[in-house]
DNA sequence: GATACAATAGACCGATCGTTCTGTTTATTC
DNA sequence: GAATAAACAGAACGATCGGTCTATTGTATC
């Protein structure tokens, strides 16, 4: 189990359905580039789908943990911590590989919500909102489940109108909107975060 | 030509390909549901991706015609036409047959960017922003061209958000955001829009 | 060295896909 | 009513797909 030929089949085959789609990627083409026989896909992942999903939750973790590492690394200020994650954001557009959110793939290539490429995109989606929610708590901001959620979506925004675009451009947008959101929420009716030693009101 | 039986292949393709994707929906399919020869398809069309490519532009001019029909009709004030976009998308993502913006899930089911369905993706993208930043124009905002692409970018991030989550929050969230980036704009710089007789700065 | 098990290559299957072809029917125009 | 063209139904094509089956090879453990 975790075998090292699985590891690669996961391995390979998210490249190829990030870079050419789910339905469009053969079965052959994975098992050619991974150097892997099809008897080894089938009894480590059951079906084309069983792979599908696994590399849909291997690449929300791996995904979610690098955010996560690269904020933290950026800055101790959770603002900070916070435009930190769309700073990433704009160096993964600049990536002339970028290609797109491999979730918002899934959801437009299993329309279907109860199957489980949808379920996973889904998760994924909550997953994202919680570490935004996550962090605007660490930033001591008014209604944080809320707030993380408007920044999931303005990040969700700005990967699908990159793909579209072509550019990096929404990503600084995005930037430019959220640093607008917690200004807002910041100065809204709570105490300030960076001028911790104020009074709590009232 | 534009005869009455292209005319319902685009209109029953366009319903298939939103509802089911369009490789997983077969042309036979279509067809049947449509009630015309195969032949008729393949003289008017010449092949599948020339049937999804008149789709695809039918589906952009339709849309951005009934939005600005929408938004004129609901109010005169530029701001609040602006805002009026996001309660048509609310509207729209309650209907329980909402799934998701076609054009998010052509760029995702063709990956090449050259590809012509990528391209009319694109077309609408920016055909999006320009219908914001027109608006933006008569509101006399900063900047329209940027504020247009920001207020595209976030009913993207709405659209794309609605169709993961199954929920219509996502457009509340992305009409307060465009409250506040409006806000934002109207009292930065320039001439405040509502309050016309006040001093230019500087 | 024998046993057990995982992984291999590759033929094979049924189904489906987009597309082409054939021959017939319908509608329009002179 | 004849002529032209469009639309029709449906068989057939080649290709590809996901998935199964078989028989062989390598590699551990006892």
């Amino acid at each position: 189990m975790a075998s090292r030929k699985s590891e690669k089949l996961i391995h390979i085959a998210r490249r190829l359905f990030e870079t050419e789609g789910f339905h469009t990627t053969g079965i052959d083409r994975i098992l050619a580039e991974a150097g892997v026989a099809k008897m080894t896909l089938y009894n480590n992942f059951g079906s084309k789908d069983g792979l599908i999903v696994a590399v849909l939750n291997r690449s929300s973790k791996d995904m979610i943990d690098r955010l996560k590492k690269i904020v933290a690394e950026a800055s101790t200020d959770p603002c900070e911590q916070i435009l930190g994650v769309f700073d990433a954001l704009a160096m993964w557009f600049s990536d002339p590989e970028f290609c797109g959110c491999m979730f918002q793939a899934a959801v437009a290539e299993f329309p279907d919500p109860q199957s489980k490429p949808a379920q996973a995109a889904r998760a994924h989606q909550g997953a994202v909102a919680d570490m935004f929610a996550e962090l605007c708590t660490n930033a001591e901001l008014p209604d944080p489940q809320a707030l993380g959620q408007m920044l999931a979506m303005i990040a969700s925004g700005a990967m699908c109108t990159a793909r579209q675009t072509q550019t990096r451009e929404p990503a600084d947008h995005a930037r430019q909107i959220a640093e607008i959101l917690l200004e807002r929420a910041c100065s809204t009716n709570f105490t300030p975060p960076h001028a911790a030693s104020s009074a709590k009101s009232v």
